[in-house]
DNA sequence: TTAAGCATGTGAGAATTTTCACATAATAGA
DNA sequence: TCTATTATGTGAAAATTCTCACATGCTTAA
């Protein structure tokens, strides 16, 4: 069980097991990115851990913007697991006249117009849109002009981006309509 | 673009446009689930609308349980998307003392010990665990116990659960580490 | 030093998914 | 009615993804 490098290491098998795929794809999928393993031993765990954290880019700070101070926005910029990982909110942006100046987790909420400006001054690389589907494409318009490049979109629509911008999408009633799926048709 | 049965129609091609797919794909995906289109005239709006509700079994309520009600938990529950579509939050449950017996959107949370008992009264037949971590195992082995058939897990762990029981993970770290590795090696 | 055991990395093949391309069916206009 | 046009549904090919199986390298123990 000891790696070379002195941590304990961790076999293929125990990988596939662990995250619920094959030890064949595991393999293969690591080295895809380098030769991390040790034939006859396994991969160490801090090692891998590493180089993987490296590979992700989570290996130093990004700073995020919020936009859309709703319910979702509110619960994002309470949740811990981003700053855990190191995406830090640094903004948050709204366009409700009633929620502009309201204090959330430590942010204020700033007008929509300061968005451009914001991202600059606080280098701002991701933005992390939680608007209704209205507003989303606006929205994200506006933030491809302020020079985001990647984008967490929340809002249940298709977004139309330049290639140079990448768009994440989570949509939370696409999940429960596949469960809806699956418990219909089972 | 007059339909047969009198709706607008759409062509595989504008359906392929607004999703991001090819057309090829869009028509094999459909046809799959049956022959829903008119060869020369495209895919009637309101009947495909149907057949797909049908389908995907989204024409009925489904009652769920929210487990876990820290930040996540109650944006989850002010979140109007679910009820749109007809999945209904009817109970609400936690383990911490300092939780149970307040009000989040109209519904009293509940010690977790009730679940069982509630899920059979108010014939549940989904659960959302937005719970930590550490938790999650523990509250899904009480959510099958209680009969609960399928699971939308928002805690960043991999869940063991028996083939009869569907599990469909948000991961939101996921997802920004995505855009991360792509910032990162673009 | 040698042999036995272990687990990686990877060709080769299998399986799955996607795309191509066209026969077929429907519609509209003359 | 006949012709031109349109867009589906689907075989067949292409591309991609996954699995098998084993040569290779590393470790331990005698």
């Amino acid at each position: 069980m000891e790696a070379a490098s002195g941590g304990t290491s961790i076999s293929s098998d125990r990988l596939a097991h662990l995250t619920g795929h094959t030890a064949a794809q595991v393999r293969r999928d690591l080295a895809y990115f380098g030769n991390f393993g040790k034939r006859g031993v396994g991969y160490s765990v801090s090692d891998l851990s590493n180089q993987l954290v490296s590979i992700v880019g989570i290996d130093h700070n990004w700073n995020m913007a919020l936009i859309g101070a709703g319910n979702l926005g509110k619960a994002l910029l309470a949740y811990k697991g981003f700053e855990q990982r190191g995406f830090k909110i640094v903004g948050a942006y709204d366009n409700d006249a009633r929620k502009i100046g309201s204090t959330i987790s430590n942010l204020t909420v700033e007008s929509l117009s300061k968005l451009s400006e914001s991202a600059k001054r606080l280098d701002i690389q991701l933005a992390i849109i939680a608007t209704s589907a209205e507003s989303a494409q606006e929205v994200l318009d506006l933030s491809v002009d302020s020079g985001i490049m990647a984008v967490l979109n929340f809002a249940p629509v298709r977004l139309n981006a330049p290639d140079t911008v990448q768009i994440a999408n989570v949509d939370l009633t696409v999940e429960v309509e596949y469960l809806s799926y699956w418990l219909t048709n089972k």
